[in-house]
RNA sequence: GUGGGCGUAGCUCAGUUGGUUAGAGCGCCAGGUUGUGGUCCUGGAGGUCGCGGGUUCGACCCCCGUCGCUCACCCCA
């Protein structure tokens, strides 16, 4: 033992483990299946990338990159980043293999940020989500966000709202953001204090703000919506009413504006009513057009969407769903073997083989002590394989949800038992 | 980066105006005779009172610092 202090996951992070782990493997094997269902794959790429990766791709003024990034260098002196985000990787190396096209990949990925933790809010956390490259199908936009929907519906939220908007392509943005800028130059003193000298940085960025004085400049201020080119406009029209043909109901938020740089057309967030503050966002996502192209490849257009398991988690605590994240893995059987020895390791191997989730007590414990943690593991059954079983190659099998404490049990001969297991384990 | 609240057993928390060996519930372990789970009963293990300094005859308690947790701002998932 050392004298110094003992270690602590680092500020912002966290274990999961137990209870909260099965939640997680729900979760994500939820989220896997719609995925699938959908027609995605999964992508695995590295969590660290070149810096540069995230820079250009999320935008060099973005808050993320310009002081939430953990950055660092290896000893060939390249300088990395942790992944902030999950867009920039994958179209990363979208562009480095150049695949068949449309190319549509999911992830499940831890993401890292420099700031603060709060409820809902993390240094690491993590991200499932899923990506569409080489379509500017605005099908394919409906496609995305309603995977989005149905999986919040699956997993029994409710109380959740979604919020669309369109930023535009690059070009009837860029004139829309001039016309903001005028706007706003007439308005700068009546800005919340940060915007008053902030806001030629980035204009759009005032939109987002929720300081009333803020709120009140830009409600009169020339919205985005109302100055998109016929391109623009024809595709955020088809996209809503593809959501509208599928019974999912978006209102049109002229404000929304995320958080990356590379957003173009479609965006769209997921909020939760039933979270308390202002970590209320449970998933988001958008086009980008530009991407690729800003990441050095042909241009190509792309959308996606993440979303965060935190604040997931935490909403379905909120909205008050355990559903079926709640339960344990079922154990089948329960080994008590109180011979120690080969015996017990061979039977297991055996039942395991067969496809049985099987457990033990380990440390030579007392029969009853045994039974006890039997009892706590949730099995079904119990197999008991002491000196008696194992003289007669028989083994004792006793029904622990059978709610009667007694002795109900039978002695079946090993070389019948799996016939009998086969049948006893079968029926629900 | 800024501000508020909080750090006592694995968990949730008590701890009287500063006063002997710091407590409870839950959890854990072991027993309650011959090889058997729940409930019940008995016993046990487990704490540098976050850490460092100060005040005091004496500090879990008061003061300062520090670290951590937490909530909010900002931003986002």
């Amino acid at each position: 033992m050392s004298d110094s202090p003992p270690f602590k996951a680092p500020i912002g992070t966290h274990d999961v483990l137990g209870v909260d782990s099965a939640r997680w493997e729900g979760l994500v094997a939820t989220f896997a299946g719609f995925a699938h269902r959908y027609g995605f794959h999964l992508a695995i790429t590295p969590l660290f990338e070149d810096v540069g990766v995230f820079k250009r791709g999320i935008g060099e003024q973005s808050e993320v990159a310009r002081k939430e990034m953990y950055v660092f260098e290896d000893r060939g002196n390249r300088t990395f980043a942790l992944r902030p985000e999950g867009t920039a990787p994958i179209v990363r190396a979208f562009i480095q293999h150049n695949p068949t096209t449309p190319f549509k990949a999911w992830y499940f990925t831890p993401a890292f940020r420099y700031e603060r933790p709060q409820a809902g809010r993390y240094r690491q956390h993590h991200q499932l989500g899923v990506e569409v490259l080489g379509t500017d199908d605005p099908m394919i936009d409906v496609e995305v966000v309603s995977l989005a929907q149905r999986f919040f519906e699956d997993l029994g939220l409710r109380r959740f709202r979604l919020l669309i908007n369109s930023m535009g392509h690059a070009q009837c943005r860029a004139a829309y953001v001039a016309l903001l800028r005028e706007y706003l130059s007439q308005h700068a003193d009546e800005l919340c204090d940060e915007h008053a000298t902030t806001w030629s940085e980035n204009p759009l960025r005032v939109l987002d703000c929720k300081n009333e004085r803020c709120v009140a400049v830009t409600d009169k201020a020339p919205m985005l919506i109302d100055h998109l080119c016929d391109d623009c406009r024809a595709h955020f029209d088809v996209v809503r009413a593809g959501l509208v043909a599928l019974g999912i109901d978006a209102s049109v938020e002229p404000r929304l504006v995320r958080g990356f740089d590379y957003y173009s057309r479609t965006t769209f967030e997921f909020v939760s009513d039933a979270l308390e503050g202002a970590q209320n966002a449970i998933g988001g996502g958008g086009r980008y057009d530009g991407l690729v192209e800003q990441l050095g490849g042909k241009p190509t257009s792309g959308i996606g969407f993440g979303s965060g398991v935190e604040r997931l988690l935490l909403t379905l605590d909120a909205e008050g769903v355990t559903g079926a994240f709640g339960a344990q893995r079922e154990l089948d059987i329960f080994l008590v073997d109180t011979v120690g020895g080969e015996a017990g390791s061979v039977l297991l191997d055996r039942l395991r083989h067969e496809g049985y989730s099987v457990d033990r007590a380990y440390d030579q414990r007392s029969m009853k002590s045994q039974m006890k943690l039997a009892d706590k593991s949730g099995a079904r059954l119990a197999l008991l394989l002491g000196a008696q079983e194992l003289a007669a190659q028989e083994v004792t099998m006793k029904d622990l949800r059978s709610g009667d404490f007694g002795t109900t049990q039978e002695r079946v001969a090993q070389v019948d038992l799996f016939a009998i297991l086969a049948q006893r384990l079968k029926v629900t």
